[in-house]
DNA sequence: CGGTATCCCCGTCGATACTG
DNA sequence: CAGTATCGACGGGGATACCG
């Protein structure tokens, strides 16, 4: 386990366990919804395997998830103790949000995004049958320039290929501006009207667009004058 | 400053900053009220000057705190940002009373326990003048065994050396009943049934000393079944 | 899919002493 | 009171490869 405090305070205590290197990013993954180690792996990306079980077993320890296997099929399950990390990761987001603002170069990551993006669609908002939602960062090397979510019959796909369906709706802007739009840094609307943001597709589909994501929590989040 | 995650997410963002050792018990101090480098110190004991040096410049870096100096006098003054750290302290130390619930006998420090009543005093309901309250702790060795808590008009100062005032109030019992009984973890009352507490003085101010403090809002956090 | 094993480096932290 | 200076150890964690 990681070091101790000698306190016995309970942010001490607590933070004995949280304030390890990639720790709360797993715990957010977990609140998140997922189970699944490479679910999990995919929103920390940049984070080691062996690291990552490593911490998996320090909150199965610290009774923040269950292991649950089934079979082959392995699950990490949120204990009681787990899902009230939500309120710690909110606190920390929404002030995260609303006090550092400056986000490098190094922070943006298309497929984190992407990653994030897919995890948020409303499928309540999407029309039925198969919606592809292509985006194109103009400020990105090719390689990783172009995306689809395939969102279909409640679930989403993420492909850096092209999936080779209809493309319901595309957008087109930069990977800075399409992350401040979803961080709520900047709205959806003013990315349009500055035309920082392209959408082009049936006018009705270009409207609903936005309602299709259940935005983070934190893009609501009101910030500092 | 700390590694970066390479993330735009603003808990990632905000970890950078907070999930470094110490950091959160730091900002712990300076929103219990805590301005001045000494005075920090003895929040976090067993933190190295130069840590805390390091830290604290940190902090100013990241707008978390003003380091005020006039003359030779320095304090370290919340910004609004600062200020807004104390939901996230609250959530984290709300989880850490309800989960984290074994105390090792490391965590128990007499001095840290003062020191934390010290400032939880609530002058506004100690009798005015003079009131001392004396602590022995009857599970430690003997350099540590006595306490000396002495309120006077707005200022309680602690004291590991008999002071030499009267004593109003004196209180026996361990250090770890007495840590508990302080974290919320036993109630007062209880400790005082089970003659776990043992407290000598004039009935009115026997009865009346627990109004005495302000307990820490974690005490009252209720606890899981 | 769901992890382990290994290796090694670098940076953090702890300890201690000292200063204006 | 409010810090700096120095130094060394250790171990966390990054990278990579591999396994059932």
């Amino acid at each position: 386990m990681g070091a101790t405090y000698g306190q016995f305070c309970p942010v001490a205590k607590a933070m004995e366990l949280l304030d390890e290197r990639w720790t709360m990013l797993v715990v957010r993954e977990l609140v998140s919804g997922s189970e699944r180690f490479n679910d999990l792996r995919r929103g920390v990306p940049r984070m080691s395997p062996s690291l990552l079980s490593k911490r998996m077993q320090q909150l199965v320890r610290a009774g923040v998830v269950e292991r649950v296997q089934t079979g082959s099929d392995v699950r990490y399950v949120l204990t009681q103790a787990g899902h009230e990390l939500l309120p710690v990761v909110e606190a920390i987001g929404t002030w995260g949000v609303r006090w550092i603002g400056e986000i490098g170069d190094e922070d943006l990551d298309p497929q984190l995004l992407l990653w994030d993006m897919h995890r948020h669609v409303d499928h309540d908002a999407v029309p039925s049958g198969r919606t592809v939602i292509s985006l194109r960062f103009t400020d990105v090397a090719p390689s990783t320039r172009d995306w689809w979510l395939v969102v279909d019959d409640g679930a989403v796909d993420v492909c850096d290929a092209d999936p080779g369906f209809p493309v319901s709706v595309s957008i087109e802007t930069g990977l800075r501006r399409m992350t401040e739009v979803w961080r709520g840094d900047v709205s959806w609307q003013a990315a349009l009207r500055a035309r920082t943001i392209e959408v082009r597709g049936p006018e009705r589909l270009r409207r609903a667009l936005p309602t299709w994501f259940t935005w983070s929590v934190f893009a609501a989040v009101a910030r500092p004058a």
